[in-house]
DNA sequence: ATCTGACCTAACGTGAGGGTAGGGTTCTCT
DNA sequence: AGAGAACCCTACCCTCACGTTAGGTCAGAT
């Protein structure tokens, strides 16, 4: 169900959790999974498509991840209900990261700036049949209850 | 783009809209797709899973529908947001309607109406759900006519 | 050393349709 | 009656975002 081992869920995990020497701030895959909602297959195959960037690894090949993995995903959540594939929101996460950047040629920026403007556009959009979409559920619902009250 | 034939898109249909002798109100699928926004490959899945009955069909191999067809794809096209399988919609569908008979032994009744409720407190669930994307994708939003306002 | 829980890759499966090919049907118009 | 346009049919392969085994390896505790 969660993609490999036991199910956790939602028990916080118990066993090295950043033991005590030696450790840096890097948390493996599960811990990650846990932080974010999201399944370890989801993870992996975000990497995969390069909406995340490749883990570092540990000696044995573990997937390692920081602060800013979980924050990368926790946006990446957010966006999700927006109905972008995965392909566009790794261009739109890259957009607004090279934005970031405070070395860029005005008119690298001015062009990034369009295209952020054009996906800010399709969010607004796609946030109206979002929520078009909830009212219709609404209905639905209301409906159920009435047959049911 | 829509499963078949020339875009339609929003142009009502021109030609032999309901004759003038002969007909019914049968109607063929592209009116259906029509007044239900969906698309002709998605209403014939729908009936492929049995989600919509069988439809009649013309001597000439045509599918037809009748009113109560768009009503029930409607009702489909509420539920959808609501992240049911296809399955879990024919079967609620179904408990609805034997619901609405009234030959039925109190035995049934009750046992359909319990199934009714499990599905009732589903769709809370996934209601509840439903307005959390929403919300995130808001905050989302918000941060990005944030960055280019 | 061993156990156990967490992790790995590789590969096939699934749900809900989209797209295309190749061809038949139905109406309108002449 | 014939033609043309618009509409429809089945069959089949494709896509996307993962889920699900299978068959291992790794890391930390005992």
């Amino acid at each position: 169900m969660n993609g490999f081992g036991p199910t956790r869920l939602l028990s916080s995990r118990r066993k090295y959790l950043m033991s005590h020497s030696t450790r840096s701030d890097r948390m493996q895959i599960g811990d990650v999974a846990e932080r974010t909602g999201l399944s370890l297959r989801t993870i992996r195959h975000y990497e995969d498509v390069g909406l995340l960037p490749q883990a570092e690894r540990s000696p044995g090949g573990f997937r390692l991840y920081g602060e800013e993995a979980v924050q990368r995903l926790l946006v990446i959540k957010r966006m999700k209900p927006l109905d972008f594939t995965l392909e566009e929101m790794r261009d739109l996460i890259e957009v607004r990261e090279r934005l970031a950047s405070p070395r860029l040629s005005a008119k690298t920026r001015s062009s990034l700036l369009e295209r952020l403007a054009a996906y800010q556009s399709l969010v607004e959009h796609q946030l109206a049949t979002l929520r078009d979409k909830v009212d219709n559920a609404q209905t639905f619902a209301d409906q159920l209850r009435h047959e049911l009250g």
